[in-house]
DNA sequence: CGAATCGTTGAGGTCGCTCAATCATAGTGG
DNA sequence: CCACTATGATTGAGCGACCTCAACGATTCG
């Protein structure tokens, strides 16, 4: 078996020092990934056992869909990322995932993860530190769409994604691949397309950042995390607790 | 060591059957409760190696401020609920937590929640179950926030809190202890004062519920689920995966 | 009694929405 | 190769949900 270097094993060394076995209980986990074609749907709301994911390559988007056909995204799932983790101790999902592009994944069933857990309590430790950043992820898009105006919280999504790709190597120029249409982003933002387009604009117009051709450049990361409000202490945080 | 009924194992139990030794467990984790007096906070975002708290009876709230000095509620944890594992898991802490009426809570400590883990893994993952519910509840604001009209996601904050009070005995009679401000509302609901009064005023006018005096009394519980738009699903699960 | 907190109501303002049109690009079938 | 369609970006005009500011009443507490 190889100990190929995933993004998620990538994110997780940055926090946690995995020995040998840990390495090779991540690389079986992580060993036969799946190629999903761009905008298929995962996992749907309501499944039952659904399985959880490791995105290896490509961008998704949890959401939930309302009665009135609103949507709102929970997050974009990238590279380094374990979507559906919540599902698996809920037995079922509370939302849908879907891949935004193509995207590799690697399949991880309930009974498995379960069995690292015992088998390998600090990797199954490491798991459940991704998984509460994911959490904290959440509430600060909660924070943002409840209590931020459109341009703070438009500029918080891009500030947050450029630092999470950074984690993983995907960003390093201040230039990357960022493949979310306006519509998207509304739904993410909890705001509409066509203002999402004037918020755009302005962050263009400030000499911040552009957004376009499936591209993000930053032009003043500094200046985007001041009008953000970004405080990135809920990203990187110090080592993981230790058994 | 005594195994008194208290909410946490009432709702635990209410998806897992735990065995004498884990009620046991479960009883030790609990046996030394502390009272927390009305307005304290518990723990400050950013505080390290915070504590979790198993809150026996009373009121809190977990929210984040802002630098413009907004604040925004991420969740109203009652009678049963578990606050900070993911402060633990993450060692520093991504919110604050204060108590809104006299609290009595058990302190859970990081390296205590640990071995628990490893001793009584079912105990834990029925933990871990809570906290996942918990966060999909955290989900399901956002999606509110987000993309439900003020009286809507009203209606759906009341509706969610009557089912999880019911869960653990607290709202039988579809009148109940709520002593949360116009203010604590706002400040969750992503509205002001203001605008909560008027959202509630028509909520009394529709007979649907009416919140007075700290006591909240539902009318019309099924009118008001249909008005939220509430779907349980997130609540109400099947039983938790074993090991 | 004064101070503080909370609820209530009114008047007017604004941020973001709705509706609608235009343009660019890419894909598709004839 | 060329309609024809679909998707996404862009911009304008007008509107409405919710905010801001302000005032006042009720209750509690020192």
């Amino acid at each position: 078996m190889t100990t190929a270097e995933t993004a998620f094993r990538r994110k997780l060394e940055r926090f946690v020092r995995l020995n040998g076995d840990e390495l090779a209980s991540l690389a079986e986990l992580e060993a036969r990934p799946r190629v999903i074609a761009a905008q298929t749907e995962l996992v749907h709301e309501h499944q039952q056992d659904a399985q959880a994911y490791i995105v290896q390559s490509g961008w998704a988007c949890a959401y939930k869909m309302l009665a009135d056909g609103g949507r709102q995204v929970i997050s974009f799932p990238v590279a380094g990322d374990f979507m559906g983790v919540r599902s698996i101790m809920l037995r079922t999902s509370d939302h849908s995932f879907a891949a935004i592009t193509d995207l590799v994944v690697a399949e991880v069933t309930a009974p498995r993860i379960m069995r690292l857990f015992a088998t390998s309590p600090r990797l199954g430790c490491a798991i459940l530190w991704a998984a509460s950043r994911d959490e904290a992820m959440v509430v600060e898009h909660l924070v943002g769409v409840g209590r931020r105006s459109a341009v703070m919280r438009t500029a918080h999504l891009f500030v947050e994604l450029t630092m999470r790709l950074q984690l993983v190597g995907l960003a390093d120029e201040g230039r990357f691949r960022c493949p979310l249409s306006q519509y998207l982003l509304a739904d993410s933002l909890g705001l509409t397309a066509v203002h999402v387009n004037r918020v755009l604009r302005q962050l263009r117009e400030r000499n911040l950042m552009t957004l376009r051709d499936g591209y993000l450049t930053v032009h003043d990361l500094p200046g985007l995390q001041r009008l953000a409000g970004h405080d990135s202490g809920y990203l990187d945080q110090a080592t993981i607790l230790e058994f």
